[in-house]
DNA sequence: GCTGACAGGATTGTCAACAAAATTGTTTAT
DNA sequence: ATAAACAATTTTGTTGACAATCCTGTCAGC
């Protein structure tokens, strides 16, 4: 039984899921790591899982494939991504590029019920994060960095953003040090309160410290896991 | 007879194309715009034109429209993109985030072949210019985005500055002064200069002016284009 | 003469059957 | 006993036909 198999996640209405729904409950599943790198996704399996056709499973696993979320071989199937080491600098280096630039937009953009929301949002992490709900936990602090994008309100970097988020789980799943969680939400908090005082640039600043922090606490230099590093594991 | 149909454009080999090449092929031709906002691409014609089966074709439309480039429209079909003001607005932010950042990465990695390169290429941009082959000029001068992200050696931000210079090509062809180039080339000199100088911090400046440089050039404020302003045009 | 309904044609969306490839399990020969 | 070869099953890839929707042109009614 694989983790898609639960019938609990089939859809009861009648009005059959689109692709971008379905890729976005594949994302969520990713980023709070339910999905592992590597993981299979079969295409009868995710036809049974989101109860629609196969065709349009394959146009999702095509737009997840186009985003560098899953792997596509060619009569193999489709894989849950496990990006490289090389892939995980793009992906921060990326990021790097446009959240900085994202949260100062943000900061400046945000009206007052944006700030509500983000406080609301801040303490659910803080609870998640103290009861030990760690995958709560990962997938709040995810959000975050999607909010923040939200508010700034600029659908192209909304969309890199997501895209962005959802690898870094993958990469943090690969690279990271077990236990270790996903962000530190002081600093969240750090950067929440830059939009208080709606002061841009320093929350720009701070997203780049962040985004660097999360970075340095990876090892890149590690196992460097090649297809399935079964050989790697029982190397001795 | 619509700009699809060349049999010329008909693939000699018996290799079907893959999805990525076909999209490639339509983003060029967007880009140098062959392929105007609004035009409909349909099914049957694109199948004739790459010479491959719908289902290739299908996929192939649905990769552009996760990327903005064509709109698909339930029943209806696929259709070039035309991008509103707000999207245009979205657009340049997006570039303004990420380009510079990508000039002064490649201005650090550029090794003296991606110089000699560049150089040979921005030969080519003035050729093409003062000869008045203002096809050539303008994918040219996109190209030059889209090489210095290749330069920076990162696949993230180079999937992201296709996508972008190819909506900026629809952008100016709704928003743009008629007759008024998509990029100065003296710019881009400029740009390479800083290269040459290996000042990274210098062209990232640069890249960032001849970005709101181009912006400015457009009209957003202008005609404001719906689906098709036939009723703007026959309004009086 | 104009408006609305209707029918024909064309295009898109979906499905099911079929073909191709790969993985797994079994057999056979060394 | 090991390893290669073969067969069976599963999974993916593709094709074609069919259903649904939309556009266009026509016709009846007012």
């Amino acid at each position: 039984m694989n983790s898609l198999g639960n019938a609990a996640e089939q859809e009861i209405r009648d009005e059959e899921l689109s692709e971008e729904e379905i890729v976005g409950r594949i994302f969520e599943a990713i980023i709070d790591q339910r999905l592992p790198p590597g993981t299979k996704l079969s295409e009868a399996a995710l036809c049974e899982a989101f109860g629609v056709g196969r065709m349009r499973i394959r146009q999702s696993l095509l737009l997840l494939a186009s985003r560098a979320v899953v792997e596509l071989l060619p009569n193999r199937g489709a894989f849950v991504a496990s990006p490289s080491a090389e892939q995980a600098r793009e992906v921060f280096e990326a990021r790097l590029m446009i959240e900085p630039n994202v949260a100062r937009l943000a900061a400046e953009r945000a009206t007052d019920d944006d700030l509500k929301m983000l406080e609301r949002h801040l303490r659910l992490e803080h609870e998640a994060h103290s009861s030990g709900k760690r995958r709560d936990a990962i997938r709040l602090s995810g959000q975050f960095h999607v909010l923040l994008a939200e508010i700034a309100d600029n659908a192209v970097a909304l969309r890199m953003v997501k895209e962005l988020v959802t690898r870094t789980s993958l990469i943090i799943g690969i690279f990271g040090s077990p236990g270790v969680s996903n962000c530190r939400d002081e600093d969240h908090d750090e950067i929440f309160e830059a939009f208080r005082q709606r002061q841009g640039d320093l929350a720009l600043r701070l997203m780049a410290d962040h985004l660097r922090h999360i970075e340095e606490h990876l090892e890149l230099s590690g196992p460097a896991e090649g297809t399935s590093d079964l050989v790697a594991i029982f190397r001795k």
